[in-house]
DNA sequence: TTGGTTGCCGAAACCGGTTTCGGAATTGAT
DNA sequence: ATCAATTCCGAAACCGGTTTCGGCAACCAA
């Protein structure tokens, strides 16, 4: 095992003050200050006062690890990133983290991060953070529809909080955008600008937000009296040449659509090359709306239109709510649903082509390679 | 303060082996065990074997939080985000902290981050974390030439590694890739492509990483026998943005350059948008090379040769890195440098104009916003 | 044999908190 | 005025480890 402890690296933990200090400062005992910090209620409200003022003013703070070996607890939350799931999140890992973080302190608690490779890997980390006590509970992004690591967390007793909904959202802590609105707002917009045929091209179906969405579009047809066509609906669109294929097909259709709503930003950015290479234009030939607001949706031509959400935002929330939940708030009171910002940057407008005018402007370009796979490029060697 | 525990929420810490449950198991006691497991030599080898066997037979690993109440040490890395930094490395977040939590874990350890928007901030986390037991020692990115976070390190005695060098570095411990290297052998490669007018565009001037690979380059200049000309020096250029301008600039003068040498991707990509409208093909008519390795740089037209560093494996050096040092080794054996994988994409060939034609060339468009500052897209509103 | 080392382990204090238990003082009811 | 019920706090055990100290055996040399 370890080595005894050299002398070099000493860990000079600068003096602190702690439970003792306080309380020979007031003639009082250990355990009468403990109490009193904790709400206890066999503390007079008196003194519980100048329990408070001194511990204040000689800034005090619990050493957590301290108080874990005797309650389980550390004040820390715990996040695993999965390395494993296909990216699309990375981009914004850094203001998550920021997020959780920041609700996490300003409530003097910590984040404790740790990588899985695997949906196995997550379970077993999941439960040795918590038998270690270097996390009080988790904060579970990306919840699927059947989700191995809820049922886990659930068994063991161990407080979470989903970025995401579940089908039992009554007895869970979750913090989720209201990805279904979007879905319903982009088809009504696109209805209103004029187009009438509108596609919806999905995410991973596992996902829950995916199962979301498209009952979002479907409402949005609905609500514009437009008849769902499974031609013009194509899910497990991740990447930008996933989009662009499920693209390309329904533009090879008979009856192919003018409007495109993407659950996915990245899986979007696909339509723009497709587009060049048909001599269509985004914003008049094709129309597209989608969501998720990655930053490279500003830099193409036109933007693209779409719903930013707030990450940092969201994990900050998410981070507030499980500290609720830990200190004993229940879980039906702690959900928090809110909606995404519509960014309209044009890549949305009123169709120059019908469908059927379309379809003649596509057949005229010929067979040859107009509807090709497109990698243009190559991953690094 | 918090409210009182309820009942809701009682944390079911799944049972684990003591100290105690192993000493009863030997007959021996809490002590005996404890310096066994902690290499004192106060214990018989024979014993030692014994209490080890047993331990890992009961699958005994003790609790750091209670250790810590006594060591000061938790087992755990410090790492902090920094908001307000330019997000040059953002993309490579998820992938830096998997390094860090995988050779962390890989010796029980694990991982807590903090979020800071601003370098005051950060020092205050650093001790605040360290005084609070939650970080035994920290990882440090994108080191200063003058930087504040070393000297309240060294100050307060706490641990750390940094991922970057600095100016005294035998007392610190670092990891680092060999930037300056990659700058020089590219303006080798440039030389031997032909080019007689290579430029450099560097990165912060406050980074270390920037003086490093600036010496690289002129080293790179001496060796193939060119004379540094500053007109052909840029610094600061971080974004998009900056590189462009920094290039618009330098081509517009009499003797422009048909070579770059960008220190930064992020910068390097500005010269694409820049080449188009001046109506020059890069690989041809002008040759980037590059450092870092992002996404981006592939999917671009020509592929940005460039030079790619495993953000994975730094992270994973720096932690293994930092908990040897915690343990005890001296700082003057933990230094690690290693090179930058060269990626060859076919954005550096052959000069097809000389300096002198490329001028005429660009003289023949006349100055009428041929170099614009060309900010097509605007950020999110 | 004796006295002084050494080797090896147990006893107990300690780290900084939490929590149970019990008792003194105050209050309320009769 | 008396007794029971509260109110409020101290004493002490406890959590899971680490570390100091001291002592018993065995060993060694004299």
């Amino acid at each position: 095992m370890a080595a005894v402890q050299s002398k070099n690296s000493q860990l000079h933990r600068t003096k602190r003050a702690t439970i003792s200090d306080v309380s020979e400062a007031l003639g009082l005992t250990k355990s009468t200050v403990s109490r009193a910090l904790n709400g206890y209620p066999d503390i007079a409200a008196n003194t519980r006062n100048k329990v408070q003022r001194m511990a204040n003013k000689m800034g005090y703070r619990p050493l957590a690890t301290a108080q874990a070996i005797r309650t389980g607890r550390v004040r820390a939350i715990g996040f695993i990133i999965e390395m494993a799931e296909h990216d699309a999140h990375r981009p914004f890992m850094a203001e998550f983290l920021a997020g959780m973080s920041r609700s996490a302190s300003a409530e003097g608690w910590t984040l404790t991060v740790a990588a899985s490779s695997s949906p196995d890997e997550t379970l077993d980390i999941i439960s040795k953070l918590r038998t270690e006590s270097k996390a009080d509970g988790f904060i579970i992004p990306r919840t699927l529809i059947n989700d191995d690591r809820i049922t886990t967390l659930q068994r063991n007793y161990i407080p979470f909080v989903m970025f995401g909904r579940t089908d039992t959202d009554e007895e869970t802590v979750w913090y989720d955008i209201a990805g279904e609105d979007a879905m319903c707002s982009a088809v009504e917009h696109l209805h209103g600008l004029g187009h009438r045929r509108i596609a919806f091209i999905n995410g991973g179906s596992k996902y829950k937000y995916s199962q979301l969405r498209r009952g979002g579009y479907l409402e949005g047809l609905a609500r514009v009296g437009l008849q769902a066509d499974p031609t013009l609906m194509a899910e497990e669109c991740l990447t930008e040449e996933d989009g662009r294929a499920a693209a390309s097909a329904m533009l090879s259709q008979d009856a192919p659509p003018t409007g495109f709503v993407f659950a996915l930003d990245k899986a979007a950015l696909g339509l723009y090359p497709l587009a060049a290479e048909l001599g269509l234009t985004i914003g008049k030939h094709l129309s597209v709306i989608s969501y998720d607001g990655v930053p490279e949706g500003a830099s193409v031509t036109p933007p693209l239109s779409t719903h930013s959400v707030d990450i940092t935002r969201a994990g900050e929330r998410l981070g507030a709510l499980l500290i609720r939940h830990i200190r004993g708030d229940e879980a039906e009171d702690l959900h928090e649903l809110e909606q995404a910002t519509f960014l309209d940057r044009g890549s949305a407008g009123a169709p120059v082509f019908t469908s059927a005018q379309l379809s003649a402007h596509l057949r005229d370009l010929g067979p040859q390679g107009a509807f090709s796979n497109g990698r243009k490029y190559h991953e690094n060697p």
